[in-house]
DNA sequence: TTTGACATGTAAAGCGTTACATGATTGT
DNA sequence: ACAATCATGTAACGCTTTACATGTCAAA
């Protein structure tokens, strides 16, 4: 599906980006639904502008060493435009590790069955206080001409999925105290 | 951290399987939140052979060539059992392209925009049917001490994680449509 | 002087999917 | 005869993570 590469894309239709740039990018704003290391981002990148996706120019940094400023070519825009109209389907249900413990829990101890969901409740009652600073940010609901409209909508995502996975493990607790 | 094995490892504890049970119970049951194909299957059962989780006698099937089923070592159990018990962390927020197509949607018109998200919801809308389904299939709410309680609590997070995407897309469409 | 941010790359290993490959038995 | 189910395996490819590797510049 080379979906790094639509995501690399979609961030340089935005604006001309460095590969240090995206990779940022990945760890800040894309983090809660994609991510890729330098390490993936440099060759995709070599990979792109071999395939005509992309060009760059060599840009002297006045703060260390020089950096490849890239942007997209016509076909790589007409590329990634099309990309977003396709019809793809849902993705499968994504592995959990803890939904394979839960499944698995009635070979443990009551006590250490209780400990599981409750460590687990207050490591996503963390994640879900951090999605809300970042909420806080927006100083209104954006309207769907705006440029973080995107953000915006994503950002819900992360957290009315935190809500209902917080809202499950609290289900699971009730049903293991009967 | 090798969760395939301790997903063999686990079912296997339940009762003794061979690989095609496993295949057929990770098609099913575990559906999802985890699976594997057979082509991972059998290479990692030699594996954890090799390494003393686990031990095979040979069947003669009446139906069908032979086959092997597998059972635990005692290593085999208490690595399982410990396993159980780690402290891991919850997972990364598992990538998502339609969450990555929402992030760029503003460079689609309108209308594809729209029809985006409802596509969407339909897809989401027949995967919740299905698991509601499989949840008729329980007379009665289990308690902790019956064997498909596990069971029970992963079909309702599945359940919960469809609803809550759903709710989602509906406050997307809204906001769309102001 | 050493830490941290900037900046780019390669290599190796692990995990997962798709495809290749074989062969028996049962039902239509 | 043909398809479906049972039953097991290997090979190739692609994606992701972790580790290896190099070098500049600014601030503390």
């Amino acid at each position: 599906m080379r979906t790094l590469k639509y995501a690399i894309l979609g961030m340089i239709h935005q604006k001309p980006m460095t590969g240090y740039d995206l990779m940022q990018e990945f760890e800040s704003t894309l983090n809660e639904f994609w991510s890729a290391n330098h390490s993936q981002i440099y060759p995709e990148l070599k990979k792109l502008t071999k395939e005509g996706s992309i060009t760059y120019i060599l840009q002297q940094s006045d703060k260390g060493p020089d950096s490849k400023l890239y942007s997209l070519t016509e076909a790589g825009e007409k590329d990634f435009l099309e990309w977003l109209n396709d019809d793809e389907d849902i993705i499968k249900t994504p592995k959990d590790p803890f939904r394979l413990r839960v499944f698995f829990s009635k070979s443990m101890n009551e006590e250490d069955r209780l400990d599981l969901f409750m460590d687990h409740r207050l490591k996503h009652r963390k994640r879900l206080k951090h999605l809300q600073k970042q909420l806080k940010k927006f100083t209104h609901v954006p309207i769907k001409e705006e440029e973080v409209f995107g953000d915006y909508l994503v950002l819900m995502s992360a957290i009315m999925r935190e809500e209902s996975t917080i809202a499950w493990i609290e289900k699971c607790i009730e049903l293991l105290k009967e």
